[in-house]
DNA sequence: AGCGCTATGTAGCACTCGCTACAAGAGGAA
DNA sequence: TTCCTCTTGTAGCGAGTGCTACATAGCGCT
């Protein structure tokens, strides 16, 4: 009746599946235990205290997008910038990436609150996608550096326009930008 | 002693005020009723729960975000559209403005996840602000309406990034995207 | 066998949460 | 006056919060 042993790298994936689903602003120790089969008393136990565990989530979370960014590598490069553009919000549009963007928004007003652990998460999950942009910059772009910020800071507003319903808004601010996602 | 008469509308006020340097997340009854002199008795009485006095805060706040914007709409209009970036990034950078910008990621967060009222309110701010960024678009810009919609969204992202310490690659994205903000 | 360390369960503490039951004062209407 | 409505205070309920005290089972080491 033993389960495997309990551990900070056995619970997270659990927890995170959690998180991923109900938000961070309401996570409590008993409903997070109860999704990774424990109690609010183990999870002190392996993490400390909630504080700890919330910023290793954010970590582990990160790596999760990391690795979900790694996954959606393109075996060929997109020829132009607003093909770039279309492939990664079509990304991004996938159903399997909405409750990471859900979350993610949690994870931001975290970060612009000072909550300790949020805004390394958010800085390295944005690392990691300007990082994922810049491979994915067209072949004989004149500037793939300044090309993969500019675009991403695109990006970054449409995403927020659309979760607040300006996503017309957003669209018609990347066509007249010239980059109509097609 | 008997102050004068307690009412919604006189109520909003403190209330916003409470939730501008503390935030949603933690807005509970006790503290709001606190900030505004009263019992958490009289916010239920007076708003029916906790629901609709959230809402009615937002829709509130959300004039006070209109407000705050056309009392910064300059004499004269901006030459170009770098600098309407700029004027308005600089608008975003005042110390006033702060305590909205960190509330922001606050509703942008509910809007994402649906909760009541959120959505409305964020809509209605991006609405303000796009109709205010038209009225400052350069005198013979060649597409206002566009152009007011892209810069728009290289704004949002800006200060989204900028909310979870990525300022410098919205920076080097806003001088890639020839906006270079004075 | 005995000892000590790690992992876990049970129970509970002091606190906050949104909300409600009940009573009471104030003021107007009859 | 008597009644009714509006507004407010006091007290509390049941649930949930992070966290802790205490006991205990299992394991390896000597």
């Amino acid at each position: 009746m033993s389960p495997a042993q309990l551990s900070r790298e056995t619970l997270l994936p659990a927890l995170a599946a959690h998180v991923l689903e109900q938000g961070l602003g309401g996570a409590s120790l008993r409903p997070l235990a109860k999704a990774a089969g424990t109690s609010d008393r183990m999870l002190i136990y392996h993490f400390g205290n909630k504080e700890t565990l919330i910023s290793e989530l954010l970590g582990y979370i990160a790596g999760l997008y990391s690795g979900a960014l790694d996954a959606a590598l393109g075996s060929e490069r997109p020829k132009t910038r607003q093909e770039c553009v279309a492939r990664i919000l079509a990304e991004g549009s996938k159903p399997e990436m909405q409750a990471f963007l859900v979350l993610w928004w949690d994870i931001v007003a975290g970060a612009a609150r000072g909550f300790p652990g949020y805004r390394e998460a958010a800085q390295a999950m944005m690392t990691k996608q300007l990082t994922w942009l810049e491979g994915q910059m067209p072949e004989g772009d004149p500037d793939p550096a300044g090309g993969a910020r500019m675009l991403m800071t695109m990006i970054e507003g449409t995403l927020m326009l659309s979760a607040v319903g300006h996503t017309d808004t957003a669209l018609q601010g990347l066509l007249a930008g010239g980059l109509p996602p097609t």
